[in-house]
DNA sequence: TATGAATGAGTATTCATTCAT
DNA sequence: GATGAATGAATACTCATTCAT
């Protein structure tokens, strides 16, 4: 007769590790940790909500009334996951550009091994991303969060870029810098088909896609504009 | 106690029309096509999976049997849907193509025309292409012509630019069309969040992006190796 | 964390049988009595709400299905059990009142009567009416037509008594009529238990009262005012 | 697939303050008292038993464990709060009956007065009142002690009406002592719905029901024989 | 062909009770 | 004595699918 929620009402994913309602120590700490870890692991094998709280029970050695003591209801216990691994995206990505960096001198070498790079960091975190995205659909606790973070990335890769901007043509370096960011983003989460039907061209075509991708960048920033 | 299947696993989705059991006539052919436009209607409103064949039943005016006499069950409804949808996306594509062609005596004109109106392409069926790759996601039976279909639109964008291949520069010009339209594509698919958290540069951004995504196209396909 | 909701906010009990989706007729009439009738009897043995819609299934060979096919929830299905015994309570007393009357050509040959009848009409609905005032406590559902048919019960008693005004003393009669209607049934429905610890009376102590009872009132009434 | 509990099988509600594991002093009976007012307060607020024992906790800043060391149990809880209130109610109605005999030297003079001043006493004590017979209905544990205080109050009811037993008329002067009381009580009762679907005749109509009740029953037992 | 009533497996959530600290 | 974190049994409700008519 009616429509379905779906997803409770609450909001959720608090700043850093995500929706657990208290940290704890020891013995409460560790189960607490084999929940989430259980989630994770049934969220990778049948998706984000194809799982049972039976299953997490068992899978991770945990009542099911620790759980509720825990995570306000199942679906803040999906969020805490995605929470945690944002954070751990976000983690490796930062470290992630400031090796490229410094290893790379010009431009020229920065592009090719960044865009390798953030594959790279983009592939280790694909499972899972996939399933934030998907769940961001529908789940503004979620999508919030994930906006968040992806405009924290964009920050990161442009002004990595604007190390650079003796390299860079033309007036509008910023939005240069901002663009190509974009640009190797989707390109590379098109791939890795982070929430689409990718085509994506396997082997070979993959890498030399990468490879024209970094090109093109590198062509686009530097041309005098 | 244990998993969900969740989708049948029957492969559906054949080539044209979809998974409907049999070509109709009169009455029949018409309660055909207001079960599937009922459920294309409730699947946008409601999304993908959250809707019941009450529901469909009621909004199509078609009794829940005459849905399994067409459609071996949901999931087949759902991807006959999804197939019909595929269709009129590369029918229109075909059709933009053409005319973007028709109307670029050059290179220079193409790529930003082609840029601009596959965008709004993509736009005008981003809400039920969003659901499709969300289904993808799990569904062989739809991920299977999904890649298809985008290995259709992929040669298609990478032949019109090849009517052009006097102006690419350099020996790889097959690669470089397909570069370039792969770039463009996850680009524009990008920002319809299709199928993504997007940080979705909303209004300007979205436009400069646009415009800088084709000069880069531009410089890349024409520059010299 | 927060209170209990109990009872559906769903209003119900209609007019005559109660809260039953659709009058059928044939299988599906035979099946909707089975759940009433299976409801009926785990209410009286378990109290009003201790039944499982489980245990509805098993004793009256319905499936859960079914029930909710009629009953938009077990909330009604116990509104609908309830509602039947109210219109039986109704035809009951109306027939009795009759009876009394026809057979009661004087006042004191009427109340005596009707203290008697009408304690047999509460007694031999007595264990389901307990759970009617039981429920009528936290459910609007229930307690609205509850009133509604404890009103024209009062109606119909002091009009009986009406029939006798001749003998009825003092200016204010239908004053008189209604308060003994009222200190009878609370007397009678006190004895009987209906929704009070009851002392009880047992045995003799019952029938000596219910005798001092018509005395009284049969004495207020002839009072001259 | 079976039946529920419900209700611990536990006897309990001692004679005098309830069903407390011991006796204590000083910050052990502070505790147990703020477990018992907590428990009473929710109570009425929310039912019977439509409380945790986590709010309990809560209310009354009392751990969870404490309240299992005095009440083996939520029901001994709620046991003992009904006890308390039966013990006032005694006391009370004893109060008001020394009151009103010391106030009345006729019978005419004490029957509306105790009609009217029980009516008070009962009406302070309403909400915990109805909570109570609704417990008994199912908890012998409740109904025992209550029938037992339902009798003192009748034996009291009736020995303050033998007081003056030389303006009753007739032989059976006990039985009409008992009588009356039960139909004041019985009247009472019902028009502060304790335990009933009321018709509750609101304001004015109950005003002059009590008047009619107190009229009648002096008649009543003034009455020779 | 067409119908739509019947089925019943599957699951999130609550809360009295226990017991290690 | 006191605590409150952990436990897990128990239950209403949904909806894809079937099949008698």
């Amino acid at each position: 007769m009616s429509s379905k929620p779906k997803t409770s009402d609450r909001p959720a994913l608090s700043s850093d590790t995500g929706a657990s309602r208290k940290p704890q120590q020891g013995r409460s700490l560790a189960s607490l940790e084999r929940m989430q870890q259980a989630a994770e692991k049934l969220m990778l094998e049948r998706g984000n909500e194809d799982f049972t709280l039976q299953d997490v029970s068992h899978a991770g050695n945990v009542s099911i009334g620790s759980i509720y003591l825990r995570f306000d209801g199942k679906d803040n216990l999906v969020r805490s996951v995605i929470a945690t691994v944002l954070n751990r995206l976000d983690r490796d990505e930062t470290a992630m550009i400031d090796e490229v960096v410094k290893a790379a001198p010009a431009l020229a070498d920065f592009v090719p091994r960044f865009v390798a790079s953030f594959a790279d960091v983009l592939r280790r975190h694909a499972p899972i991303l996939r399933l934030t995205m998907q769940r961001a659909e529908h789940d503004p606790a979620v999508s919030g969060p994930g906006k968040a973070s992806a405009h924290r990335s964009a920050a990161r890769g442009a002004a990595a870029m604007m190390r650079y901007r003796a390299e860079i043509g033309g007036r509008k370096k910023e939005l240069k810098a901002m663009s190509a960011y974009h640009i190797i983003f989707a390109t590379l989460a098109r791939e890795l088909s982070l929430g689409s039907t990718g085509e994506s061209a396997s082997g070979n075509d993959w890498k030399a896609l990468k490879r024209e991708l970094a090109t093109m960048c590198l062509a686009y920033l530097r041309h005098p504009d």
